[in-house]
DNA sequence: GTGAAAGCGCTAACAA
DNA sequence: TTGTTAGCGCTTTCAC
């Protein structure tokens, strides 16, 4: 008796589930498998397998009509099946913490590069910064068996590991985690703060003020250090002190207007974000100073909506947060393959000019 | 011979594949199976199933016992096992077809909600309006078996369905499919657009005009429509003809210039999105009308960064994106479940007011 | 070069 | 009330 019979007489006696356990088929017909196309092309289960997936020796004849026929019957063989066997779901948690997605996006789009575009696939969990939520989809993506996990934070302090202790990698991206012995990617934000400062040094500002968002932001502590280390190498000072307020253009304007009256000598003014910038450069016109030829401005963020409408564009520092996420996946997927690289991964900020930077004309 | 022993017979003739397929165990060791807590709690695996899935009928004790020794053993039951017998992975694609995010984003968010927060996740794929692309990523997600799919538009123009006859329930969202017979979730931006000029209206406006975005878009047709429509309503004609240009605040602002010249006795603008309103409020100021006590203003997208830095804060048209994904969610789940519910399914906007359209001081 | 068969980890029918 | 067992759809070893 031929074996595909057998097959075909145990699975008379089937499982049945609850129909509403079933997934509709929009077309109704039945999925096709394996058997399928094996039946139809004359050969084992095991030959189809080995000819779909280019391994064993296989006549090239045969393996060629076994391709067909799976054409031919449109089979897409099941990864749930593969991933029993093989351990290995190619999937992996992407989980975002901010709302808006502004820092997790890039991040996703990076990590998608790495992942190969579709070869692994993400699962998105957004935690709206909830522990308590986080948690539960570390669980539900444990269940599911992925094979790692990235964390793509909000802010760069770092934050605490995931908790439940997770059997698979976990890579942080952006924030990086407090345990040290995780696998963390940030950006080079002081580096970033330095690049702006000498960029703007370079184009012969001497009377460089900061302004910048709340004071308890690791980012804001670490671009104020790297304006410091960049004014001090040129044996410059900061005018004035830093000008701690919030990250939106109300705080930007407000700066402005008092910094115009407190240092009226400045000649060009960093800022710890694009939003800030902005405001700033609002501010600024407003007081009768002319950017870029009164005063200069470099923004941090390099987010296209806030440092293209800005008048004039604005030059910015960018995170290049999908470079964070590239490496993050790359990480991730060595990771998995060979086994965790501990510590923290640093990736270069990227300072996009535009005219808001342009040399005073004087 | 006690049952576990002749599983663990079994075993050892196991299945060895390359090392570099199995993923990595961060705490090297073993995952623990059904079978572990099966032999631990003295019971069959069957049992267990039962117990930790609340089904079948059992002594509550064991029940308890069984738990307690799953806690104890920190077994997280796999779902791939569970989904190749039941035929569903309780996950689901998600198409974003938006490489900034600001439409697909707020989508995702309302989708997770309805997805039950865990319950069913969703493989996010970023496609970059790229068919190719997209055509692959579909792949992806039916080999992975995923119980349904989600797109995401970026535009409100209908889109052409999904190649490859996915054997699973497909949702656009946003942008609906060309195709009526799909399913698909859109906003009423027309009765938005009513909402926003009777809004104009009640507050006393007159003179509206009407500045938007490209003459290609469906939502900028759609716009001027309800424009035009709840004008007509309350006997009143648009100032001049609706301003075609782009999307951006550098048209908004050369067409506040322009139509103040042409026609300077306008007290209301329903601009097409935000970004333009913020350039025709920067325009109006500019030209030296006072923003909202000569005229008063309207956008559409109630984007926070763009409508709360506007100066004055922006009135604004919530295309309540989160809820368009949370119907696209919930509907995916029912076409699941109980089939599919094909047909335009229609989420109204929202009018946030905020001071720019504060009714004129006169 | 190809076929047969043993599972991957779980669920549910059925037997005890 | 609990145990036994047959698969879900695939991959790989091993025998032919």
């Amino acid at each position: 008796m031929p074996v595909v019979e057998a097959v075909e007489e145990k699975v008379c006696r089937s499982y049945r589930s609850p129909v509403t356990d079933r997934p509709v088929r929009t077309d109704g017909r039945r999925r096709v498998g394996i058997v399928d196309v094996a039946r139809r092309a004359g050969v084992s289960v095991g030959t189809v397998s080995k000819a779909l997936n280019g391994r064993g020796q296989l006549r090239d004849e045969t393996r060629a009509r076994v391709q067909a026929v799976a054409h031919e019957l449109g089979f897409v063989p099941s990864a749930v099946a593969a991933s029993l066997l093989t351990g290995r779901t190619y999937t992996v948690g992407l989980i975002m913490t901010d709302h808006h997605g502004r820092f997790s996006l890039p991040v996703l789009h990076g990590a998608e590069d790495a992942l190969g575009w579709g070869e692994t696939l993400a699962l998105v969990c957004d935690t709206r910064d909830d522990p308590i939520r986080e948690q539960h989809y570390v669980r539900s993506l444990i269940r599911r068996r992925v094979d790692g996990i990235i964390v793509a934070g909000r802010r760069t302090d770092p934050r605490p590991p995931l908790g439940g202790r997770p059997p698979v990698p976990v890579v942080y991206a952006f924030a990086r985690s407090s345990d040290a012995a995780d696998c963390s990617v940030v950006v080079n934000e002081e580096a970033g703060a330095r690049e702006a400062v000498e960029h703007l040094i370079r184009t012969g500002r001497r009377r460089i003020a900061h302004v910048t968002g709340p004071r308890g932001h690791a980012s804001v502590r670490t671009r104020v250090d790297g304006t410091r280390h960049a004014l001090h190498e040129a044996g410059l000072e900061l005018v004035g002190e830093p000008w701690y307020g919030g990250w939106s253009e109300v705080w930007g304007r407000f700066a402005a207007a008092a910094l115009t009256r407190s240092h009226p000598d400045v000649d060009a003014v960093f800022c710890g974000s694009d939003a800030i910038a902005r405001g700033v450069a609002d501010g600024l016109r407003e007081c009768g100073r002319r950017v870029p030829d009164d005063v200069a401005l470099v923004g941090v963020d390099n987010w296209q909506p806030t440092a293209e409408g800005c008048r004039p564009p604005l030059t910015s520092v960018d995170l290049n947060l999908q470079e964070v996420g590239r490496t993050a996946g790359a990480l991730l997927l060595r990771a998995i393959e060979y086994g965790a690289a501990p510590g923290i991964h640093t990736v270069p900020c990227r300072l996009v000019v535009r005219a808001s930077s342009a040399p005073a004309s004087g």
